[in-house]
DNA sequence: ATTTTACAGAACTAAAATAGAACAAATTTA
DNA sequence: TAAATTTGTTCTATTTTAGTTCTGTAAAAT
């Protein structure tokens, strides 16, 4: 049997494989499973290749395929299913967790589909809505710590002095207050030791504004 | 499995294959995928060689041929998909078909939800929903015919009375009224040539209630 | 309390992508 | 058959992308 993240590795892997016919990169499935590090892909596949639901050429870039598919779910999954199941009985709503949005240094942008977290009903009206987890302490004094999650709904534009999701020359994401002046867009920080930003308006697009936070203790 | 350029090289001499028969040249290729320069093209087919997608004589020209494809995503799935999306739209809502209960092994464990069908949204409300294939006579008077669909809802205990999928033993499933008398449970069949079967609690685990049965004439 | 495991991070090594050119072998044509 | 022309092979070189390995740490398991 797999583990958690073995399962949700494999999965990941087949969907590529038969939606593109083509193999995820090391990098790529770190980002989709959530590590920071390649390392831990590697342990990964080492074991899914032991256990035959992959075979692979070493050293090769791309080299691999599925052979197999488990029959069964891990508990681990079947738990994660439960839970989300007594969310939705619970009056909240599932919506994409897109992975981690950097408050702080700009890292990434938007990643994939895969994971979701429940929210109160409250939290998501009318729109689309997606979640990010908060990555440094830019934001701090507007009460947004490293580590929160954010709910964000989606639009492509917003009114100044609102808390947005900024991609900035499609590459780089990070949750600022928007300032228009004109041509240009500045991206405030909230915290003062960073500096506000500002941008030729084109380079920005906005993803989304700030509808709520969670956070876990 | 592939990088991007082995996977459009691959795809473009299947292409020229099933058009015209033949094999495209190391120039054809190099043209076809943006290569200045034959020798990536050469490198290329080796690796696709290497992973055992083509086969070929070497030194021989246009002599290779594909012997098997990635496992892309067959249209007819893509259609069956697009299906499913308008079913969703038409007020019905998709739930894995389980086939005939699996013998031993918890529902919740089973991962293979490849297969769904289409229930009609006033069928499934709130909770997790799946579907099974009734075999055999033993609840005809209730009218649960062999062959039917039964629509089945995922909870852990159910009422007295209430038709369920019973789990005995962890090892055989099966559709039956059911009757909790103390330490005991009756799983009573809806057809006099059956017999009724009386079982300690502890060996039986409810795996869901029916919701509604499908039937095609 | 120790061992094991899972992971981050970085350093390192290898492969892929690309171009250009020279050459060899196969195929076609004159 | 010989010459001309395709076609495939090999080499060098550089840049980018990808895979491997090691070290240390923190959390889990025993």
């Amino acid at each position: 049997m797999l583990t958690e993240k073995q399962y949700n590795l494999l999965m990941f892997i087949n969907k590529v494989n038969r939606e593109t016919g083509q193999c995820p990169s090391f990098d790529e499935m770190k980002d989709a499973i959530g590590l920071k590090s390649k390392s831990g892909i590697h342990a990964l596949i080492t074991s899914l290749e032991e256990r035959n639901f992959i075979r692979r050429l070493p050293h090769k870039a791309r080299a691999m395929e599925v052979v197999r598919m488990p029959r069964f779910k891990p508990q681990a999954i079947i738990d994660e299913e439960k839970k989300r199941e007594q969310a939705i009985q619970n009056g909240s709503v599932q919506i994409p967790l897109y992975g981690k949005i950097a408050a702080g240094q700009p890292i990434e942008a938007l990643a994939d589909e895969t994971e979701t977290i429940a929210v109160p009903f409250n939290m998501v009206d009318k729109g689309q809505f997606y979640a990010l987890k908060i990555e440094g302490n830019s934001m701090t004094e507007a009460g947004i710590l490293d580590g929160d999650t954010a709910i964000i709904k989606k639009q492509n534009q917003a009114d100044n002095g609102k808390i947005v999701v900024a991609l900035v020359d499609n590459q780089e994401a990070t949750l600022k207050v928007l300032k228009k002046s004109g041509e240009y867009v500045q991206l405030v920080p909230c915290n003062k030791e960073y500096k506000t930003k500002t941008l030729e308006a084109n380079r920005v697009k906005i993803q989304g504004v700030l509808a709520g936070i969670i956070r876990n203790y």
